[in-house]
DNA sequence: ATTCATTATTGACCACGGTCAGTTTTGTGT
DNA sequence: ACACAAAACTGACCGTGGTCAATAATGAAT
């Protein structure tokens, strides 16, 4: 119980993340070799490892960190009043999730928490993506009958499913938010299509 | 332009499906080996790639037929005229999709296809799944003024978040089938959430 | 039967993520 | 200054998926 961590480590895994980052500013996440990370960072291999439980933990830091910029920028703009405010706001963040297909697996595979203590940087991005969407859901022009986090829950499995869709070239000519719209618009809005008077 | 396709092709292949059958069998998917696999079949490594294109394109084809056995026993049924028969009917395929990590993440990455030309088991499963759940939203009790593909693609999309948030150990204690339920009847019964009288 | 183009098979080899026993560095107590 | 335990680092090594040039089997035409 004297020291616990760290002077260098945090230099190191500094020098990692720098070097990882400036791999995928240069190529991309599909890319990335944990050899050439050591390499840049100028460790051994296995120092890596010491530092990130896997490969996957470096990405899932990565793109977290992704992801949390766009919940900012999301959080900065005013309430969305219409489905397609709702789409203009959210594509940016789509279109970076839907990026590469590496990256999208790695965000399918650490959107639900891995464990109960190791909430994942991206698991904690989305419960953040719940929380604002529910924001937007309490007191507003969409349906009222629900529960505000069921809806954004709603909101975040259709856009998953959009972009699934979307990395079937079958459909890939048409734009994430095209596809995810009339998903949005039942789920959003069931009070307008049962009426057709709006 | 003579001979294609072989006769003792068709006889290697069989057997490397067999013998990976077997080791499902034994263990589990997460432990099939491609390694184990080729050596039981009594083949060369290299013969297996001949055959598959990699190693997820067999798990590809194995999943892909157990969903397919899944869809026969649903298709069997009677059409469910409420949600809980819903659940009911879905819950066994959805036991196998979360039976293992792996199972899962394969279904995940092939559930869009993969190319136009090439749409493989899993995609093609979904496209039935779609197929026999839109015939229970045409005519029945559930919400009549949506197009019933979509309402299905819809419930495949709640599957999934379902699933996913199954594989997160902070709430795996819940059944898959409860966490479906109330995205279930805010998408297929918004009337009733609407009107209080059901 | 023999030829010969086509197709299937082989296994040594590579790429890359991940491990671990051994070594070096670091900070603290004396 | 020195000793020493804790923490960080090293790099040879492994497991496993995937490749490919060389080889063998096949079957149709002669």
């Amino acid at each position: 119980m004297t020291t616990t961590t760290q002077p260098r480590t945090l230099k190191t895994r500094a020098r990692l993340i720098e070097a990882a980052t400036a791999i995928v500013a240069e190529s991309s996440f599909t890319d990335l070799r944990v050899e050439e990370v050591v390499r840049r960072a100028g460790v051994a291999k296995g120092t890596f490892f010491t530092h990130f439980k896997d490969k996957d933990a470096l990405l899932d830091r990565m793109i977290g960190g992704i992801i949390d910029w766009h919940l900012d920028q999301i959080s900065a703009q005013t309430t969305p009043e219409t489905i397609d405010a709702i789409l203009d706001i959210l594509t940016p963040l789509m279109t970076f999730m839907g990026s590469e297909r590496a990256v999208f697996d790695v965000i399918l595979r650490y959107s639900g928490a891995a464990s109960v203590e190791e909430i994942g940087p991206i698991a904690a991005t989305f419960e953040r993506f719940v929380h604002v969407l529910s924001g937007w859901f309490v007191d507003g022009p969409f349906r009222q009958d629900a529960d505000p986090a069921t809806l954004a829950e709603g909101v975040q499995a259709f856009v998953f499913q959009a972009l699934a869709l979307n990395f079937c070239a079958l459909n890939s000519h048409r734009p994430v938010r095209d596809r995810l719209r009339p998903y949005l618009e039942l789920w959003l809005h069931p009070a307008k299509a049962l009426d057709p008077q709006g």
